[in-house]
DNA sequence: TTATTATATGAGTATATGCTCATACACAGA
DNA sequence: TCTGTGTATGAGCATATACTCATATAATAA
């Protein structure tokens, strides 16, 4: 892909799936998820966050089409819908890591 | 990696990576750099962002590892240095396009 | 219907972020 | 040293975002 020729509608698109990812408390939301679906209630075990400031989160990522979710009585089940999330996770955590040892080496003689 | 298992400061830089790339205004940059190593003021031609806004921009993403910068004279040149991000981009696209693609379906039949 | 439980959301606050203008700083050349 | 050019940054503004509290909504059970 000619990165160059992305529409500035695009740009905002994929900005914006950076940015949901771009904070710890859905990072922790997405992580608890990972294992496969939860409700709201059980999140809000997981992660210790309020259950307000946890649906909030939960309505951002499905919006955002990351997460998916699922009525079943009194419970509001969320899973994973977008499962390449974990694979960019994981890509950055190499990225920090590699770039955490090349600092450490300023350390080591 | 069992991602339950990351401390809250890995997630912090985690997110922090990622809300680096959710601004379009970076994004642009970046991918103008694609192509290689380039001064602020063809970057600001490239990009049509004011000047102090890209010095800021390329700072941000200065401290966090995604560019490098070298003097040149008057000029201050910055490059990739996380070449990864456009990996990141690209799978980001993918999802993206598959959402919209599966969304479109339903206007098909 | 009423009561109960689970989740979502309006309102408000505090903070963060992107942007601009003006100016400071860094370097090169005269 | 003084001048001009390229880049960085302080200050200020406007907006966005994360969070909380209180309450509304949705679904179930009595």
């Amino acid at each position: 892909m000619d990165r160059k020729s992305l529409s500035p509608e695009a740009l905002d698109l994929i900005a914006a799936r950076f940015k949901l990812l771009g904070e710890p408390s859905r990072l922790k939301l997405l992580i608890a998820l990972e294992g496969g679906a939860m409700n709201v209630s059980e999140l809000v075990e997981a992660t210790s966050l309020t259950q307000a400031n946890v649906s909030r989160h939960l309505g951002a990522l499905t919006e955002g089409g990351i997460l998916m979710r699922r009525r079943d009585g009194l419970n509001m089940y969320y899973e994973i819908d977008a499962p390449e999330v974990f694979e960019l996770c994981e890509s950055v955590c190499g990225s920090l890591q590699k770039r955490l040892d090349s600092r450490a080496d300023v350390f080591r003689a």
